[in-house]
DNA sequence: TCATTAGTTCATAATTTACAGAACTAAAAA
DNA sequence: TTTTTAGTTCTGTAAATTATGAACTAATGA
C-alpha cells in the first residue's frame, strides 16, 4: 500500500468532503482511499494501515460502509481475508439518494404551507414557487438520465 | 407567538433535515420557525421565547443565519426592534449550491482519475462514466431551469 | 441623568462524537 | 490440539459541539 502525496492529499479532500455529507471522519477516509488507491481492493489490515487508524475503527467503518451499501468485499478460496472496494453501481445510486432528499424537502415545504397561514399571500406564492421547482425537477430527472445515456452511445 | 401541534412538529422535523444539511440544532429551529410561523417577521425575544432558547443561543442563530444570507430583517422607526425573516430569493440559491456542490465532487472525481494508476480499465471507465453524468447535468441544468420558468407562465 | 431595552460576549457546563486499546471470538492452519 | 489469523466488541476518554447564564454594551426613553 504505498501512496504518493498527491493521493494521500486527495483522500484528505474527499475525506472532508465526505465529513460535510455526515459521515464520520474514519469512514469517509476509508472512501476515499477506496476511491484513490492503485489497488481496486485493499484488505482490513492495509486500510488500517495506510490511513493509520486502530482495527476497532477500521471494523467500525467497513461495517458502516457495508451497511451502507456504499462498499462490498470479495474473497478467494483459501485466503481468509476480504477484499474490499467501492461498490460502482453506487454512483447512480447517490445521484439518485441525492434527488431524494430534494423530494423530502419537498414533502416537508408543502406541509409548511398547509400549516401556516399567513396574511400576505406573496410569501405562500415565493414557496410555491421553489415546491413547483422541485416537482418539475423531480419529474424531468429520469427523460434526463435517458438523454445523458443516448449521448453517450 | 402560538404554535399549533402541526407547526410545532414541522419545525423539528425541518430542524431535523436541516441538522442534516449541517445546520446547528438551534439554528435549524430558527430556520423552521420563521418557515412555519404565521407570521412572517418575528423578533429576537419572540424567536427565543418560542423557541426556548437562551439569549445567547438565539443571538448566535441569528448571526450566523444573517452572515450565511439565509435571513434578513426589517426596521421600523421609533421601534428598535428587529424583524427577521427568511430571505425568500434563497430557495434557488439554495438550489445553486446544490449544484455546485456536486461540481466540487465531479473536480474531486476528475482528480482521482488523474492520480490513481488501476490495472483493470474497468474501475475508471465507471468513474468516468459517473464524472460525464455530473457534466452532462452541469450542462443542462440551466436550460432545464428555463423551461420550468416558461411552463409556469 | 437614570432606567430600560435589545442584543452581544464570555466563561463554563453538558452532551455528543469519534477513536484507541485491550480483551475477546470463531475459523482455519499447523 | 494448539496456534495463528482476521476481525469484533467493549470500555474509557479526549476532543469537539452546543447551549446556558451572567455580565456587559450601546442606544433610547423617561
Amino acid at each position: 500500500m504505498t501512496l504518493n502525496n498527491e493521493q494521500r492529499q486527495l483522500i484528505e479532500e474527499f475525506g472532508i468532503y465526505q465529513e460535510n455529507n455526515g459521515f464520520q471522519p474514519a469512514v469517509a477516509r476509508v472512501m476515499g482511499l477506496l476511491l484513490v488507491s492503485n489497488k481496486a481492493e485493499l484488505t482490513f489490515e492495509e486500510i488500517s494501515e495506510a490511513l493509520n487508524i486502530s482495527k476497532s475503527a477500521t471494523s467500525n467503518a467497513l461495517n458502516m460502509l457495508l451497511n451502507t451499501g456504499h462498499i462490498e468485499y470479495t474473497t478467494f478460496s483459501g485466503d481468509r481475508k476480504r477484499y474490499f472496494r467501492i461498490k460502482s453501481s453506487n454512483w447512480r445510486e447517490f445521484f439518485v439518494k441525492k434527488m431524494e432528499d430534494l423530494s423530502y424537502l419537498n414533502g416537508l415545504l408543502k406541509r409548511v404551507l398547509e400549516v401556516r397561514k399567513r396574511d400576505n399571500p406573496v410569501y405562500d406564492a415565493k414557496l410555491n414557487d421553489f415546491i413547483s421547482f422541485l416537482d418539475y425537477m423531480k419529474d424531468r430527472m429520469p427523460s434526463l438520465i435517458d438523454e445523458w445515456e443516448k449521448s453517450r452511445k
